[in-house]
DNA sequence: TCTTGAACCTGTAGTGACTACAGCCCGTAT
DNA sequence: ATACGGGCTGTAGTCACTACAGGTTCAAGA
């Protein structure tokens, strides 16, 4: 699995496939800049070194934390820094980490109301269906709006 | 507070005030045929009745359980069918609700991670960032991507 | 009645993080 | 030599809104 073989450059969508990224994304976070352009063969291909790839990979597993771009782009930034500013970077994470909890927060308060309703509506043979009934009557707790910034989940 | 009274229509931005529902979404809605085109004033203002709050609130109360506006679509025909199938509310409640699920526990997944790092980095002295070096060796468990449906958090 | 100014109107463009496609070009294997 | 699978660029579509520009209407106050 580890490189041991010098890998010179990696063609043919070879970047790609090893890291398990779909190329049309990586060509879209070198288009965001958050991927550095790499050299080019003389027909225009991409000729992706072992240093895209670490970094490419970096991407993927801020992504499956669910950093969103902008803030992968300010962790990139932090590790590039010479002296670690564990610090900054690791306010970034709380921050990413509060607002994890406050999804999950809000995806459990639905996770509670939907599971009564199907407990509710059962094999469908009631004659008013209790899901519909809520949604015309009741008013569903409303949980403040947090207006976090995105960073989803990698399933989304 | 409460209208006692009868309400024959409702103008100037009082259906957004009074559902709490933002003016532009309302029309927005309206123009994706998830809410009916109401009838104008003679300067082309829109005139709201008590139906199009009933139904703007079902569509208010589905989103804050995270349905998709296709999901509420869906749920809207079934609620205007004569004899209420349950069955299929029920099932397309059920979806959702194992959307959730699985959402949750992304959740979870990286909660757990990010709290962990967090408490590493602890007060932002340490010479590596655990972060950053968690970011750039450990391939993070990967969750297989469950490819579902929109249907996001209300605060998103 | 007239004026003011807030709220309405339409239509378009922007958000985030991709994904898909059209139309062309390159490179390798046969 | 040629086929064809992949690369290339650029644009448009996704979801659920939100924001704006540029114009019109309405209700209240003078």
């Amino acid at each position: 699995m580890s490189g041991h073989a010098a890998v010179k450059s990696l063609q043919r969508g070879e970047l790609a496939e090893r890291t398990g990224c779909n190329i049309e994304t990586v060509r879209y976070y070198e288009k965001i800049g958050l991927l550095p352009e790499p050299p080019r063969t003389s027909g225009g291909h991409r000729a992706y070194s072992s240093t895209h790839e670490r970094r490419l990979r970096f991407v993927m597993r801020a992504r499956e934390l669910g950093f969103s771009l902008e803030e992968i782009r300010e962790l990139l930034r932090l590790a590039e820094e010479r002296d670690r500013p564990c610090a900054e970077a690791s306010t970034v994470a709380a921050t990413h980490l509060q607002d994890v909890r406050t999804k999950i927060a809000d995806l459990k308060r639905m996770e509670g109301v939907l599971k009564n309703v199907v407990v509710q509506c059962g094999d469908g043979t009631q004659p008013e269906c209790p899901l519909i009934e809520t949604l015309f009557r009741e008013p569903t707790a409303r949980s403040a709006k947090p207006r976090t910034k995105s960073a989803r989940s990698p399933g989304d």
